[in-house]
DNA sequence: GCGTGGTTAAACCAAATGGTTAAATCACGT
DNA sequence: ACGTGATTTAACCATTTGGTTTAACCACGC
């Protein structure tokens, strides 16, 4: 690992759990296992450094998901395969939702230098939504509601992680692991009930 | 109104937006309408006001659910009525959850704090859905994912309120509010459809 | 009128923090 | 051996910021 990388490395752990005015210099560098010289010497200033940070976070999230969803053709497809896809990718950052809400709370100017690069695929859901109620298959619901509704079940649990572990697990790291680990199939399930309407053929 | 209330508003209000390490006593002075000299003078160091603002946030969010809710004898009812007294509560604190999970997620001692003090009906639910899982009512799911369903799909949107309004509403506030205030209905009609199993009496 | 407590203004202090600088060292390829 | 860029050390600077202090002011009841 380059020293570059290993101060990105620490500048996103310690941003994403301090956010921009409570992260430290110091602490990245302490993190990075070099000194502040250093740190400045790659990165010029805080500013540039959390934008490298912050972006980088922004552009995961969002757009990765609308990419490879347009095969889609029916909703339980769409469904699951979503679901799937944002799971993954929240794994591999829990802490970058929370990261991005907490800044853009703080700043909501910085929705403005990312804006239009992104979207969601509510488009193609309406489409689906449409037809298959239409069909009479299932349940009709605006697109942006099934959408916020999966993303919100997906997301939040990672974001209020140490909430949900001291009131719902007792602190125990193991049972919550375990909770979050059940939810890709808990939600994929919860959703195909909400909204499928169950055929009476007996 | 009289100036500690004022102070406190502002300090809501800056705190919640910026966090303990965003906020500036200057701001939360201005934000007043007073000078900073009277706000050391009311509240005599920037921690101590921050700890009231938190853990007031805090003791909302939390147990204020949990009380008025053992009445409830079958789980249709708790959902409703649970999502009812969720949503007005957050109504009236929307930046609540956001500032609670940034600022444990800065510091977990803050948890430590105030844990025991609270807790979520689990095994109410537990018992409701036991029983109705058992008399073939309602589709079995561990309540723990039911809980956490229904309070991620009610704070998400509020805490991702300026992410959501740009890439879902073109940034239109009419539009947002709007969107908000079906949630409540939607959300009830989701979950109830999701764990309900229907009857086939044709 | 007078004291008391809320309030302001302005200057001030000490600590923390982002950032810089200078000199020395180290690792490396040439 | 030399040079170059990475790295360290340590001191240093300017600014911000939480917090204090002092004096004066104001409104109020007694």
């Amino acid at each position: 690992m380059t020293t570059e990388e290993s101060i990105l490395k620490a500048a996103r752990k310690v941003f994403q759990r301090k956010g921009l005015e409570g992260a430290r210099m110091q602490e990245i560098a302490d993190e990075a296992g070099i000194n502040k010289a250093l740190l400045h010497y790659y990165f010029r200033s805080k500013e540039n450094l959390f934008e490298k940070i912050f972006s980088e976070a922004f552009e995961k999230m969002l757009p990765a998901v609308s990419g490879y969803l347009s095969e889609a053709t029916n909703l339980r497809q769409f469904v699951v395969f979503f679901i799937e896809k944002y799971f993954e990718l929240i794994s591999e950052m829990p802490y970058a939702p929370q990261f991005i809400l907490q800044e853009i709370n703080r700043n909501p100017n910085l929705i403005a230098n990312l804006t239009g690069k992104f979207g969601l695929p509510v488009e193609l859901v309406k489409e689906l939504i449409k037809r298959e109620a239409d069909a009479g298959l299932i349940v009709p619901i605006r697109p942006e509601h099934l959408m916020i509704n999966i993303i919100s079940m997906i997301i939040f649990p990672f974001a209020a992680k140490p909430i949900i572990m001291t009131v719902l697990f007792k602190n125990k790291q193991q049972a919550y692991d375990e909770f979050l680990n059940q939810r890709q199939a808990v939600i994929a399930d919860f959703v195909l009930a909400a909204i499928t309407i169950k055929k009476c053929d007996q």
